[in-house]
DNA sequence: ACGCTTTTTGGAAACGTTTCTAAAAATCGG
DNA sequence: CCGATTTTTAGAAACGTTTCCAAAAAGCGT
């Protein structure tokens, strides 16, 4: 559209047409009750006749701060990013704070830019999530954070918040569940280990096979990274390979995305010819076109929690020990598994 | 993490630093040709060394603007509103801008508290959705824009600028499919009247019969919400009345979503039992389990040209008349179809 | 070395608020 | 109705930049 001429009413516009000092006028907005009733309503009105609303800008210079959170991730159209946005925005909202979001399509170089950039004035905190723990550039970067942070599903021996999935026994749980129901040649396709969750799964994985003193076949763990490429090509060749698994782990919904796909390109039958887990539920997870047997957890709950951890910090608890929330697991059966053949 | 202690360097402890003004310091940051390359070289350093970075809350208050564009929307986990904020999102940061994300959750009330609050030196422009093309709240602050603003897939009669998707050719070609092949008894579950989609859906599928001087069977046309629990519903009783229809169109990827849970649940085969066509790809189309039969559109396209609009406006094309950009469909056809048996 | 032009610089004003201090106005008890 | 007390108000400073203007410095041709 195009933009309106005329300037904004300025808050001495109000306090010149009512006949009051900027002060005055600034009182009647932040602290309506050192202000007599009569002078009030005359203010009051004149903000209204001039449809005066305070410039966020001259607000945030003067009180130094910005009511605004930043919220740093790789990929937004991850439902699960997405989901824990809404979760965190929905309580910042409450308590007055705006949310700048930066997809930083997983590129070290744009968290980094952005941890940087955003902390010099235009956000109050951070909640992230970044795909490298051990990326030298972040990690510089989180090490002189100013401003309270929390991070996503990370760990870094850094005094910073975090909310963590606690995904090993999770992925302990549905190995053993595998193992239970007769399968020993399990495939696990997953993230590196340079990031938690990679790393938190496999242990869940290989302490599975361990528990019940049986040799995990290291050779079926792939664990790289969080896309469906990768989910693709690792369960394509698994399972055009010699000796292919009977079941497969998917560790991370967007490696699911990419085992779907494996699957359907080599017309493979679920859970006839393969077992699947996956992990985290979403609505492919839900209809694909019986629900997946799935490692689940609550992810609105995540969002909250970091929201609810930065709002703390933000509030008295500003030099307070740094604290890690750790978020359980839960196995929810599906149709996508069955018994595995005996030899 | 706990603040750093400490505040952060200011323009005027780098030129005190350094033996100039803060008018030299500025101008070695926002102008360094108009800076004599000694002094040039001497501020850096001393930037360098204090690592000073300007506050983002007093350029934007001097400068009045923010370098931020508000981006409105109902549900940031619907795939397609998050595809279309990341294509948003590159193109502008390209050109040095940062986004705020509001999530309305549909409610007119929040939309209307968004545009107008985000206006007042929170950014510099926006792009939205909203719920309600005839909500009251939202049309009053829409007539009132202080900032360029892009409405995505809404329709207006305000001299506002759009990206608009022909949904009408699209469900045209789609219904025209199936009764190409046999169908008759066509059902569109889709969005209400009050805005663009749901109208211009409703008007191409009425077309492809008119065309082919067939009856439309207006009582298989369930115009209502975009939502899961609509889809659901209406499909659920669709399929288990007495004449239930051949053929589902599943008019927006969120009633997909209820749709396929009510042939999940009724057990109902397709395509054998039920041909279905829907909108938009998503992981859900493309992999349940066989692709499904889609009226796709190029989302990236639509963030990507929301942002090009808004950026024009932004430079210099401040009050060039309003606007509207028709992005067009295309049918993908998948295995989700087949031939309505005869009579 | 001089005056002229051009480049570079310092200093101050401005952006629109909030908040502090002190002064003015209102209130109150007698 | 007076003085003491409390409430309310005006006015100015401050937040950290950018930008304008005028002054100083540098460069240049002779």
């Amino acid at each position: 559209m195009a933009r309106k001429t005329g300037k904004a009413a300025t808050i001495s516009d109000v306090a010149m047409k009512s006949g009051v000092s900027v002060g005055t006028v600034s009182r009647t907005l932040n602290a309506p009750d050192t202000v007599r009733p009569a002078t009030l309503r005359r203010v009051r009105a004149i903000i209204d006749e001039l449809g005066f609303q305070p410039d966020a800008r001259a607000q945030n210079m003067r009180r130094r701060r910005t009511a605004t959170v930043g919220f740093i991730v790789d990929d937004i159209s991850n439902p699960l990013h997405a989901i824990t946005f809404k979760a965190a925005e929905a309580e910042l909202r409450e308590h007055g704070y705006w949310l700048h979001l930066v997809n930083t399509e997983g590129k070290a170089r744009q968290e980094a830019d952005a941890i940087e950039r955003l902390q010099h004035g235009r956000v109050d905190g951070l909640i992230m999530t970044i795909n490298n723990e051990k990326d030298v550039q972040c990690r510089d970067r989180l090490a002189a954070l100013r401003v309270p942070s929390v991070l996503l599903d990370r760990e870094i021996e850094l005094a910073i918040d975090a909310v963590l999935t606690d995904h090993a026994p999770g992925l302990f749980q549905a190995t053993d569940y595998l193992l239970e129901i007769g399968h020993r040649r399990i495939a696990l396709i997953t993230a590196g280990p340079e990031i938690r969750p990679g790393r938190e799964r496999v242990k869940g994985f290989v302490e599975a096979f361990g528990r019940r003193k049986l040799a995990c076949p290291h050779e079926l763990i792939r664990s790289q990274r969080l896309s469906p490429d990768f989910g693709f090509h690792e369960a394509s060749s698994l399972m055009q390979g010699p000796d292919r698994p009977t079941a497969i782990i998917a560790g991370g919904n967007r490696i699911l995305v990419g085992v779907l796909k494996a699957i359907q390109q080599q017309r493979i039958v679920i859970p006839d010819e393969l077992s699947l887990v996956t992990c985290d539920s979403t609505d492919l997870t839900r209809l694909y076109p019986g629900p997946l047997t799935v490692v689940d957890r609550d992810i609105e709950d995540i969002g909250r929690t970091a929201a609810q951890l930065l709002l703390e910090r933000l509030g008295d608890r500003h030099n307070a020990p740094a604290r890690r929330i750790l978020v359980s697991t839960r196995l929810i059966l599906g149709g996508s598994c069955a018994p595995s053949p005996p030899g």
